[in-house]
DNA sequence: ATGAAAGCGCTAACAC
DNA sequence: GTGTTAGCGCTTTCAT
C-alpha cells in the first residue's frame, strides 16, 4: 500500500520528546548531543537511541536564539549566473562547509536597493558574517550591521566612509600586465572596455591602463576610454561604439568577461577579425576563454580562491584589522587573441 | 552601564527595548510591525519612531521559532560554478525574492555523502521548503523531510521509492530531436558521450538518442556509446576514447555542457576539426556555446525559467500531487557545427 | 486599544 | 551524573 502524498506537517520531534522517551531530562540530551558535560555510557545509549528512532534533528531555531549565533553566513554576489560570481560562489560553499557554517546567497544585480533589501534580510536573519561585492552605497547599514558585530568582508570594492576587511586582486597590476603587454606588441590605439567608475575595481583597473601608458610614454586616447554597465546590451552596444571610434582602435582592453562578451561578438559583428584586425585582451578566466578561436588572452582571477579566503576572513574569531585591503595575485594567460601591430604607412586610415 | 563602541560586540536591539522606549508592551510594538490588530495612530507613530532610533531588526530567528516557519528554502545543486546550475540558482533566487523567501544554497558535487549532510542542514535550519537535484540516494532523509511538511521539488531526476513533485525538461524529445537532425543529415556512427546512468536526465536523454535510431531504422552502435562522470578530466578522457573508438564516429552528441566542453577540447586535441571531420550537439546553451567557431549545435534547457518555476512550486500553499513530473520545454538551436555526412563506400545500409 | 503572559526549542547555570 | 529552570525574541490569546 502506498502511503498518501498529503502531508499537511507532520511536528518536528523536539529535546522534550527525546527526553520523554529515553526517560530522562533535555538537559541531559542536550549533553549528550553536544558532548560537552558528563554523561553516563548507559543514559547516552538510551538517549541515542531515541534520538535515532525518533529521526530528532535539533532545531538550529532554538539554538540560535539561545546561543545568539547562527553559523550562516550572507553572500551578496551581483549575477550568480555569472562564470566569476559562480566560481567564487563555490569557493564559499566548500569553506563553508569545511567551517560549518552555511550560506544565504543574494544577487543584487548591482542595484543598490536591491542590496540594500537583502542586507537588512541578512540582519533579520541574525547571520554571523556577510561576504559582499558592495554596490558602495548603503554604508549606513553595513555601518549597522557591523556594529551589531556581524563579521563583514568586502570583495573587489573598497568602501570609503568606513573600515571593513576587504579583499581583491590586484586589479592594477593585472590590468597593467595586459596594457603593458599589448603596448609591447606596438599597438597605441588600445581601446579600453570598462565597467561603471563607482566601483573601486574599475578605477584600479582604469588606472593600471592609464599607468602602463604613462611609463611607456604612451597617450591614452580618451576618445577610445568607454566605461559601461555590466548587462550584455548596454555593453554589446559600448563595444560597437568603441570599436568604431576614432581613431580606430587596433586592439581592446575589455575588464571584465561580460564586457569582453560583448567586446568579441562586437567585433565579429563588425566584420572583423580577432587578431588580424584587432587584438583583444580581457579580465576574467572564464571556460569560453580557451574555446573560442581564436584562444583569448586574459588576465585570470583566482575566483574560486577568493572566494575561500572571503569565507575563511568571516570566519575569522577575530577579524583583523581591515586598514589595506588584502590583494591577491592576478596571473596574465597569454593565448593567441592578439598580435603586432606596426603602423601601416603615413596613409590615413579608412576613410 | 550601556557599554558601546566595542565592534564585535553590539547588541541587537529587541522588541522589548523597542517596547520600553515607547513606553508600551512588547505586543503592541508586534501589532504594529505585523500590521494585524488595532493600533491607535498616535501609539503607532510613537512605536515607529522608537523603532527607526534603534535601528530595530525583528529576528527571523525569534519569529520562525514562534511561527513554526522560517521563509528559508533549501536549494541543492550539483554545482554553482556549472553556468546550467548557475542559472537555474539565478531564477530560484529572483522567484524567491519576489516571494519574500530566502535561499540556502548547498552544491553536493554529486556526491550522496555531501548530499545526505547538506539535507540534514536543511532540516535542523528548519526551512519551508527544498528544491533539490537529487542524487537517488538519501530516500529515506527526503522521505522524513516530506513527512515533517517541508516541501519539496526535485528536479531533473525522478527518485523512484516516493512521489515528489518534479520538474524536467523534455529530455527524451530534445535528445530525440538531436539525434534525429544528425540522422537527417545522414550520419549513422554517431557517437554519444552521457552521463551516469543512474540519473533520470541521463536515461532519458539516452531513450530519446534510441528512439530517434529506432524510428529511422539507424543501428545505435554500442561501442559508440559512453557514460561517464560529469568532471573534467574523466569526462575528457572519455570524449577521447570515444573519438577514436570503431566504428570511428562521424558525429558526437553530449549530453550536457560539461561533456561538451570535453568533446570539442577532445576533437581539437586530436587535430580534427568541428563540423569537416566529426560534427557535434550538445545539451545546454551556455555563453560559449555561440561564440566557439564553428558555434556549436545544442538543445537549450529552459535554465533561469525552471529555477523560477521551482521556486514557485516549493513556495505553493498547496503543493500539487506528484503524479508525472512537470516538463518545460527545450529548444533545439541549429548553429553551425554539424554538416551533412555521406558514407565514402557502399556500406550495408539498413534498406 | 493595549498590557500581560504563555510558549516555540534550545543551552547553561544551578541544584541535588 | 542528572533534573530543573531561566531565558533567547517573537506572536498570539486573553484580559482589561
Amino acid at each position: 500500500m502506498v502511503e498518501t502524498g498529503r502531508t499537511g506537517g507532520g511536528r518536528a520531534s523536539t529535546m522534550k520528546d527525546v527526553a520523554e522517551a529515553a526517560g530522562v531530562g533535555v538537559g541531559t540530551v542536550s549533553r549528550v548531543l553536544s558532548g560537552k558535560g558528563q554523561v553516563s555510557t548507559a543514559t547516552r545509549e538510551r538517549v541515542l537511541a531515541a534520538v535515532r528512532a525518533m529521526d530528532f534533528r535539533p532545531s538550529a531555531l532554538g539554538r540560535g536564539l539561545k546561543l545568539q549565533r547562527t553559523n550562516n553566513i550572507g553572500l551578496i554576489v551581483a549575477d550568480i549566473a555569472n562564470n566569476f560570481y559562480g566560481e567564487f560562489a563555490e569557493g564559499v560553499l566548500s569553506a563553508a562547509k569545511a567551517l560549518g557554517k552555511h550560506v544565504i546567497v543574494c544577487a543584487s544585480g548591482e542595484d543598490p536597493a536591491t542590496e540594500r533589501e537583502y542586507a537588512e534580510v541578512l540582519l533579520q536573519q541574525r547571520v554571523d558574517g556577510v561576504i559582499a561585492f558592495p554596490t558602495g552605497h548603503n554604508t549606513d547599514v553595513w555601518q549597522g550591521a557591523r556594529r551589531l558585530g556581524v563579521n563583514m568582508v568586502f570583495v573587489d570594492r573598497i568602501v570609503e566612509s568606513f573600515d571593513v576587511p576587504t579583499l581583491m586582486v590586484d586589479n592594477i597590476g593585472g590590468s597593467r600586465a595586459a596594457t603593458e603587454y599589448l603596448l609591447a606588441l606596438g599597438h597605441r590605439r588600445i581601446g579600453y572596455l570598462g565597467g561603471p567608475q563607482a566601483l573601486t575595481s574599475g578605477q584600479q583597473r582604469e588606472e593600471g591602463f592609464r599607468a602602463a601608458h604613462h611609463d611607456a610614454g604612451a597617450q591614452v586616447h580618451e576618445s577610445l576610454v568607454v566605461r559601461t554597465r555590466f548587462t550584455r546590451d548596454t555593453a554589446y552596444a559600448s563595444a560597437l561604439r568603441l570599436i568604431h571610434g576614432r581613431p580606430a582602435p587596433t586592439a581592446l582592453f575589455a575588464t571584465n568577461n561580460v564586457l569582453g562578451e560583448a567586446a568579441l561578438a562586437a567585433v565579429r559583428d563588425s566584420g572583423m577579425t580577432v587578431p588580424d584586425d584587432i587584438s583583444l585582451v580581457m579580465f576574467d578566466d572564464v571556460p569560453w576563454a580557451g574555446l573560442v578561436t581564436p584562444p583569448v588572452t586574459v588576465v585570470a582571477q583566482p575566483a574560486r580562491r577568493m572566494g575561500v579566503e572571503a569565507a575563511r576572513l568571516v570566519s575569522a574569531p577575530d577579524q583583523p584589522a581591515p586598514g589595506r585591503p588584502r590583494v591577491l595575485p592576478y596571473e596574465f594567460v597569454i593565448r593567441r587573441s592578439c598580435r603586432p601591430w606596426h603602423e601601416p604607412d603615413p596613409l590615413p586610415g579608412e576613410g
